[in-house]
DNA sequence: GTCTATACTCAGATAGAC
DNA sequence: GTCTATCTGAGTATAGAC
């Protein structure tokens, strides 16, 4: 808490992202440095010891919001193990995105809400490092359609925009309360993968199901 | 075209809307008057003739929005006759929404896009006039529910977000191109109710299946 | 109805004291 | 590092000519 490598800049300096992060909730243009100063408890003009720019403040609150989000998601999918199947991979992919973007963290929220306000350069630069994380779905999705596991007709690009749009829509409607957070991850996984409708075989239709034979071609 | 009924001013008015809609799908508080009113042709000054506050107008823009996705989506569904199996309704609402939110309707994306930014009386106002819209797709879930289209572990309300939120988001990342609106429209309706996992049963799931019996209770 | 000109307010950003 | 004071530009909104 105290620890001396922690020079005290840094720790203003994260203090005012924090800050940030949590305004910027509510859009980009309209959030004042005033606003963000007030919340990091200090003045509009001392913030530029800390940053040249509001551009530069909201786009290390994006870079913040990716890397949280891609750390999150990469970790639940790598504690399953090398041999976990396909379909399971994805299915902890889909319940820790949405755990993390309903976990209040305002990095996320910031990041979904505000992407598309931001001026033009600042998005592309960002986009470019997002890429990162679409590439990680984009495998996660191929694979489990390798595997047999994802219908041949689905296209798998729209398929996981469409998982990906669901899943941060969420900041829009999602407020705490009766249910948690990774309650609805986990309902909203098996929706995302298997529909609403029922399925004539079991009910039980968690990730144990196995291709019962490879796909044609 | 040239209707006399038509005053001038009510045309003048639209052709406003319509510039405001196309600017505010980039935020709210970052588009300026002097924006939308070189849009429509006119001097910023010139748009208070029409409308009092940049308040008003943005509220017109996002009244018309959830108007436009209102009409499309009942009559889409209104379409398939009073006799329609209730999933084949709930298909048809979703490849509707998703084709007006595509079709490059200023309206709906940018409702999508600033009603999070709006100030907050604005912002409510209209949620209660959008609440009827979300009463029309809690509805539809419920009639297909109780169908027996729909598995009863399913809890509608987070299925309606999900769904709504998958849809919505596409503003995000569709751009006009190879695929049609309504090619997007109809895979998705297919992804969001029988999910992207393979059914054992057949390739042919649209809206035929019936329930196998009565949902106990 | 639309224009031009302008009043008024407030944001982002800078300077210099402490 | 943070403060207060201030510059500068821009945006909403108004007034009055045409």
């Amino acid at each position: 808490m105290a620890d001396p490598r922690v020079r005290k800049s840094q720790r203003t300096r994260r203090r005012i992202l924090d800050a940030a992060a949590v305004a910027f909730r509510r859009g980009y243009a309209s959030v004042t440095l005033k606003d963000i100063a007030a919340r990091a408890g200090m003045q509009a003009g001392s913030l530029y010891y800390h940053f040249d720019t509001k551009e530069e403040l909201v786009e290390a609150v994006l870079d913040a919001g990716v890397d949280g989000a891609i750390a999150a998601t990469r970790e639940a999918v790598d504690a399953l193990g090398p041999d976990a199947h396909p379909l399971a991979r994805l299915r902890a992919a889909i319940a820790a995105h949405l755990r993390f973007v309903l976990a209040e963290d305002a990095y996320a929220s910031a990041n979904i809400r505000i992407l598309g306000q931001v001026p033009e350069s600042i998005r592309e630069r960002h986009l470019k490092r997002q890429r990162a994380y679409g590439a990680f779905w984009r495998a996660l999705f191929r694979q489990a359609a390798a595997a047999g596991a994802i219908r041949p007709d689905v296209d798998l690009s729209v398929a996981r925009m469409l998982a990906l749009g669901a899943l941060n829509w969420s900041v829009e409607w999602y407020r705490a309360g009766r249910r948690t957070p990774a309650e609805i991850a986990a309902h909203a996984a098996t929706m995302i993968l298997d529909g609403v409708t029922p399925r004539p075989e079991s009910r039980a239709n968690q990730a144990r199901r196995r291709p019962s034979r490879a796909r044609r071609a």
